[in-house]
This record gives structure tokens, C-alpha cells and sequence, in this order.
DNA sequence: AGCACGCCGACT
DNA sequence: GTCGGCGTGCTC
């Protein structure tokens, strides 16, 4: 009887050891019994690993019927858990996808109408309930929490309305088979000459081994229709194409596109697709039915059999940094495994962060450029507003964060029946709360951070860890009744002063806390989209690739928001948001304008934005690097040290400071109380570590974390190229 | 991760 | 006397 290392979805990195009398190859999914627990978990290595008693390794319970994962894949989880100092089993986990695949439950619950809503005539039925009938409507079944995400219903509404009879209950078996995809490559797009060249060097990279392709162009230039080619050549092929996406909120627009050029619907995948089409979805990729994947960057781990191109859209977004579980970059690791697959890989971007512009440079990236708007449209002309000179005036609801000048350029975009944004990265109505009468700052109490008010719920929210509470009346230190004043402004705010002065115009906020699921968020594009809306106020989401052809007027309510970071892409980032936001702008007939309101004209960023000079902000933002020593001219990893208890933390962090490696090419910083020292209830402290190019920086970080024993009660986190210095 | 075991202080 | 806090160690 054969020993097998099986990989278990757990934080380890190391393989458990199994029996089996059946023949198992590496890559197989297993069921074994682990500690009390039944698990699902992969083969990894053929014959005994850990010196342990024959009596204590036990039989493999059953071999799970799906697909083997492949030799490049299992590469895949090993390297990228090296890489990213994260246990391989915790990678594998990413792998297994969802669930039902790493545990052997394989049943969910589906709720369906028992009662047609038209034999209720006379029941009187509350608005939640009226919004379950309505989406069940139509013999539709569904999961608990798709009812709970598209209604708003409660999970006990749901409850009770089985047990009044109106909903039923089935419980089925997750073993779904997706239907092969079949697509229609016949081409319907028109591109220019420019585009038609970018598009004829991306589909030679199709079929010939890996290659890395930034598509390097302007906002509103047609980098989708470009990649589409890619994609077609790799459809053509026979191979699977994935492509990810910095968030869900863009897939709506990017599908209908995708819809309409290839006939079909990808496979979808992100976080709030539901267990069962994840099942079916992950199963249609192994066996190489699903011929196209968009998701989020967790997709990069779904298991695909023929892969054949990778396509990073809005490859500079920082959302494709994953900081929980395993902390690693998305477009980093869509790299590596197109590199391990032997694949083409495409970066879309307008705005390239400095690290892929570097490896375009040092020719480990090629290049592909779109310097021209599509059609008749022509870059925005962006403006800045000095809110010194040009200061918002006081109107009848109270403090005003619109400068005059902006005020007029929306009035008039309203006569023009133009559309109009205006953009704030913050949510809320206002980040923080201030006593007047005794200057009392409502904080949060598991976090160094205020709680922001939020005016349409009511509430006091952290928008770090989540903590609510209701909005007092009075202020919690000195009892003041009406001392308790908004501080600064959140979109929300922006929303009520921009309704004031513009009572007829149609509104909407985009915000991920008041749009918060996937329908809303597209909802609300598409009814701006369609013109339903006037002014749309939103934060990032506003900046991520959307396309309002009747949108001519962009507003930044707060263009220094970023500037002042202390971390160290807070520019880059300012300078890619700015860009991008602008870049929503005179995308279609019309010439846009854009302006940014700022206490500060003369900054360098802001000045390279308005001049449309990007390369004036890379070279600032090289030479402070290179200066600095910072990536891409230096490797860093963040060593995060928390615990809930403050000594532990602090003496672990000093201790580990104490035994910090240094050379000439090695350096450590720290450590220093984590600008957030206070998170989710956790004290923590952070070093850096930061190291010479050429410097293997994981076999540093091994090799010191080796030499210092931590404590259970302290968790040390290693974040390898760190983006969040909080 | 999840769970049991075990050791300490604080209650009915 | 028992309940429950979490620190420690184990899972093939």
C-alpha cells in the first residue's frame, strides 16, 4: 500500500501523509479525514514525507471526482506560495475555488415560491417580502444569500416565509456540468489603422510561448476591441482565454461588449457569484468547457485545462493587490502564471504603474501603444481650480465644497443636457465628527481611525474594521446637544449640497457602501449610461473604466486627497485615479473638460495631470525612487507584527528589530507603530525590509524569521512588495 | 484553521 | 465546588 503527500487547505506548508490502495497520480483531489475533520485536498508527492509511525498515516477516504489539477498549476501554487512566503496550503485553498470544493459538503440549499404572488389578493404583505416574491418570480430558484443580496431581506424574513408557506426548500447535490461554450469569432469591430496594427502584434503572440504585452493606451483609445483580437486568435486556437478585472463594478458595460463582439457570455467569477455557479464554473474550467473566464483576481487560480492568453485590464489598479489570506499582487502572479503556462499576457492600461514601465524599459515587457481617442474624440481639457482664490460659497443647507467656478460649469452642462460627475474618493457624508463646544473627535474603538458619518443610515461606521453605532445625539464626552458637527465632506455631502443648488437635476451616488452589491452598482451605470442621470457623485468606483459617451464635465471635489500620503505609490496612485477620473470625460462626440479642485496648483502631479505629461510624472517619480532606493529599483517586504495584546506586539517587533539582517545590499527598517496602530482590535507594528535588486529578498526574510522564536499570541505577516504602508 | 487539553481566577 | 478565560500543542 503507496504513501502519498496530500495538500490540505490549511495554513501549512507541508504535506500530510496518506495511504491509498488505488494508484493515485500528483494533481489528484482526495477526501481524507483530518484530526476530526473531513477534508478535500490534492496529491502532491508520491511516497512518505513526514518520519512518522505507519500506524498513525490513514487511508485516503475516496478520490473526489474532479479534474486533476495540472503539473502547471501545482507549479503555480508553489511558487506563488514561495513568492509570497504564504503555506502552500493556504494557495491551494485559492485553487480549490470555493467550498463545496474543500470540504466534502456537497449540498446547498435552493428557496423557490410555493405560492404564486397572484393568489394573494387580500394577504397583506410587507416590502421585503413583495421584493422576494418579485425576484422568485417565474419558478427562479435561488440560494439564501442571492435572496438576501438582491432583496435586502433578512435571512429571517426568508425563514419565516417558509414557515407561513409561502417559500419551500430543496436541497440539491452541487454537481452541475456547464455546457461546452461555444463561440461565434466571425469579426464585427471596425478599428483604425492604429488599433489594427496593435491588434495584428498582440495576435501574433497568441500560440508562440510566453510573452508579456503592456497595451499602453490613452483613455477612450480602444484597448478593449484591441485585446478582443487576442482573444479571438485564442479562441481560434481552441485555448481558454481569462481575463481579469479590477473590480465587478466594470464587468457590466465590459460584458455587454464582449457579448455583443463574440456572441456569448463568459464565465463569471468573483466574490459574490454564488456556491453552485462557482462549482459548475470551476468544473466547465477544468475541463475545458468554459472557453472564457472574466473575474476578479482570485480567478487567476481557477484550474484551467488549455489556457491560452491572460488579459490584465486596468492592469496599474491597485484592487489587484490582495492583502487577506495570502497577500500577493494579482498582476504579479498573472505573470508568473502565464510565464509557467507558456502564454501571452496582456497589460491594458492608460495609466502603467512605474514597475511595468520599467520592464518595458528594460525590455522584459514588450510594448504596444493607442495614442489616439476612438472616432471623433478628443482628450478633456483639464483645469485647475485654486480653492484659495476661488472659494465654495456658504448656501442655506450649510457649508459648501463646490467652488463658484464649478458651480457655473454644472449649470451650464445642465442647460446643455450634458452629462456631469463629480468625483471624492470618500464615503459617507463625513469622515469624521467634531465636537464644537468641547472638540471631541468620535473615534473607533478597534481602530487609530474616526468614524465616518453616515447620513442615510443613521450611523457612525469604521472604515477599516466595519464597527457601527448609531449616530448620537448628544456628544459622548460632554453631553453638548447640538455640539456634534460633520467635518469635512463625503459624497453623500457632496450629494445633498449638489441637490440643493440643483433641485431639478437627476442624481445618483455611486459609492460601495450605498450601492453595495454587484445589481445596484450596475443598475446604477447603466441608468447613467442610458441618460437617465445628470450628475453622478461618486468615489473610486466612478474612475474604473466605465464609458459615458455624454459625459463633458468631470469635477474632483478634492484633488490633494492622496497627495500627502506617506506611502510610497500614494503619488502614483493619486496621479493614476486623477488620469483615469479625467478620463471618463468628452468620450464621445462632445469635448470634455475636467476640473480639479486643489489648495495646492503648483504641485508637480497635478500639473503633469492637466498637461496630459505622463512622462513628466514617471520621471519625478523615478528619480524619487531610484533616489530612495524603493521598487522597482529595490525590493521591499513588510513584516507586520500584531497581536491583541500590546507587550507581546512590541516586544516581538523589537525583538525581530534586534535581529534584523544588515549588509550593504540589505537593510531594515523599523520597527514602528503601524500608522493604523489599532486594527480590528489587534496592536500592531511594522518593519521593512528592503534589499538590493539582485537580492533573493524571501531567502533574507526565511532566514531572519527563522532565528527569532514568536510567541502563539503574536501573528507576524509578510507582505513581499507592500502597497498599504497603514 | 479548528479543536482539545489544561491551568488559572471568579462566581452560584 | 464548577464555569470559562485563553495559552499551547496537534492534526498524517
Amino acid at each position: 500500500m503507496a504513501v502519498y503527500g496530500i495538500l490540505l487547505p490549511l495554513p501549512f506548508n507541508d504535506v500530510f501523509d496518506y495511504t491509498s490502495d488505488e494508484p493515485l497520480a500528483p494533481g489528484q483531489i482526495v477526501e481524507v479525514s483530518f484530526g476530526r475533520e473531513i477534508l478535500v485536498g490534492a496529491v502532491w508527492k508520491i511516497g512518505q514525507s513526514a518520519d512518522i509511525d505507519a500506524q498513525k498515516i490513514k487511508p485516503v477516504r475516496q478520490i473526489v471526482n474532479l479534474p486533476k489539477l495540472t503539473p502547471e498549476m501545482m507549479d503555480f501554487i508553489n511558487k506563488t506560495a514561495a513568492y509570497n512566503m504564504a503555506p502552500r496550503g493556504l494557495v491551494l485553498k485559492m485553487a480549490l475555488g470555493h467550498k463545496s470544493n474543500q470540504l466534502p459538503r456537497q449540498k446547498v440549499a435552493l428557496y423557490g415560491l410555493k405560492i404564486k404572488n397572484e393568489n394573494l389578493d387580500g394577504v397583506r404583505i410587507s416590502e421585503t417580502r413583495q421584493a422576494v416574491f418579485d425576484f422568485l418570480g417565474g419558478g427562479f430558484e435561488a440560494e439564501k444569500d442571492d435572496i438576501i443580496a438582491a432583496t435586502g431581506a433578512s435571512g429571517n424574513v426568508i425563514n419565516a416565509m417558509i414557515k407561513s408557506g409561502f417559500l419551500y426548500k430543496r436541497e440539491v447535490l452541487i454537481n452541475e456540468e456547464a455546457e461546452e461554450q461555444k463561440v461565434n469569432l466571425n469579426k464585427t469591430a471596425l478599428l483604425t489603422e492604429e488599433q489594427q496594427q496593435a491588434a495584428e502584434i498582440l495576435m501574433r503572440k497568441v500560440g508562440n510561448g510566453f510573452s508579456a504585452t503592456l497595451l499602453d493606451g490613452v483613455t477612450g483609445s480602444g484597448k478593449t476591441e484591441v485585446y478582443f483580437e487576442a482573444i479571438a486568435e485564442a479562441l481560434g486556437q481552441g485555448k481558454q482565454v481569462l481575463v481579469l478585472v479590477p473590480e465587478i463594478s466594470l464587468t457590466s458595460q465590459w460584458l455587454s461588449r464582449f457579448e455583443r463582439r463574440f456572441g456569448v457570455t463568459p464565465f463569471i467569477w468573483h466574490s459574490e457569484v454564488g456556491v453552485r455557479e462557482k462549482a459548475k464554473t470551476w468544473k466547465a474550467v477544468a475541463l475545458n468547457k468554459a472557453k472564457v473566464v472574466v473575474g476578479a483576481r482570485s480567478a487567476l487560480f481557477l484550474p484551467f485545462a488549455g489556457l491560452g492568453i491572460i488579459v490584465v485590464d486596468e492592469s496599474h489598479d491597485h484592487s489587484f493587490k490582495q492583502e487577506s489570506l495570502v497577500t500577493y499582487q494579482g498582476r504579479d502572479m498573472a505573470v508568473l502564471r502565464a510565464h509557467l503556462e507558456k502564454i501571452p499576457i496582456i497589460l491594458s492600461t492608460a495609466t502603467p504603474d512605474l514597475e511595468t514601465i520599467v520592464n518595458v524599459e528594460e525590455g522584459k515587457y514588450d510594448c504596444v501603444r493607442l495614442t489616439k481617442r476612438y472616432a471623433r474624440a478628443v482628450l478633456p481639457e483639464i483645469k485647475i481650480i485654486d480653492l484659495k482664490k476661488d472659494k465654495p460659497q456658504k448656501g442655506a443647507w450649510g457649508v459648501s465644497f463646490l467652488a463658484p467656478t464649478l458651480v457655473g460649469e454644472l449649470e451650464k452642462n445642465l442647460k446643455r443636457s450634458e452629462q456631469s460627475m463629480l468625483f471624492l474618493n470618500r464615503r459617507g457624508y463625513a469622515p469624521l465628527l467634531i465636537c464644537r463646544d468641547c472638540g471631541y473627535r468620535i473615534q473607533c474603538p478597534h481602530c487609530t481611525a474616526w468614524l465616518a458619518e453616515h447620513r442615510m443610515t443613521g450611523e457612525l461606521i469604521c472604515h477599516h474594521c466595519g464597527f457601527k453605532m448609531f449616530t448620537p445625539k448628544r456628544c459622548p464626552d460632554c453631553g453638548s446637544e447640538d455640539g456634534l458637527t460633520a467635518c469635512g465632506p463625503g459624497v453623500e455631502r457632496i450629494a445633498e449640497e449638489v441637490r440643493n443648488r440643483f433641485p431639478d437635476a437627476r442624481t445618483a451616488i455611486l459609492s460601495s457602501d450605498i450601492t453595495t452589491n454587484y445589481k445596484q452598482i450596475s443598475e446604477v451605470i447603466r441608468r447613467t449610461a442610458d441618460k437617465e442621470i445628470d450628475i453622478l457623485i461618486g468615489t473610486q468606483i466612478l474612475a474604473k473604466g466605465h464609458n459615458f459617451p455624454d459625459l463633458t464635465l468631470v469635477g474632483v471635489i478634492d484633488a490633494d486627497l492622496g497627495l500627502m500620503g506617506t506611502d510610497l505609490r500614494s503619488s502614483e496612485q493619486t496621479y493614476q485615479l486623477l488620469a483615469q477620473v479625467s478620463g471618463r470625460a468628452g468620450r464621445g462626440d462632445k469635448k470634455g473638460v475636467v476640473y480639479l479642485q486643489t489648495l495646492y496648483p503648483d504641485n508637480p502631479v497635478l500639473q503633469a495631470v492637466i498637461e496630459h505629461n505622463r512622462q513628466k510624472f514617471i520621471d519625478i517619480e523615478k528619480n524619487s525612487r531610484r533616489l530612495l532606493k524603493m521598487p522597482p529599483y529595490g525590493k521591499l517586504a513588510a513584516l507586520i507584527i500584531s497581536s491583541t495584546n500590546q507587550q507581546a506586539a512590541e516586544a516581538a517587533a523589537y525583538y525581530l528589530g534586534k535581529c534584523a539582517p544588515h549588509t550593504e545590499l540589505i537593510e531594515a527598517l523599523g520597527p514602528a507603530p503601524a500608522p493604523m496602530s489599532l486594527l480590528r482590535g489587534r496592536y500592531r507594528y511594522r518593519l521593512l525590509l528592503k534589499t538590493a535588486r539582485n537580492v533573493n529578498i524571501q531567502e533574507v526574510l526565511k532566514k531572519w524569521l527563522s532565528m527569532v522564536k514568536i510567541k502563539s499570541n503574536v501573528r507576524v505577516d509578510v507582505d513581499i512588495n507592500p502597497y498599504s504602508f497603514m
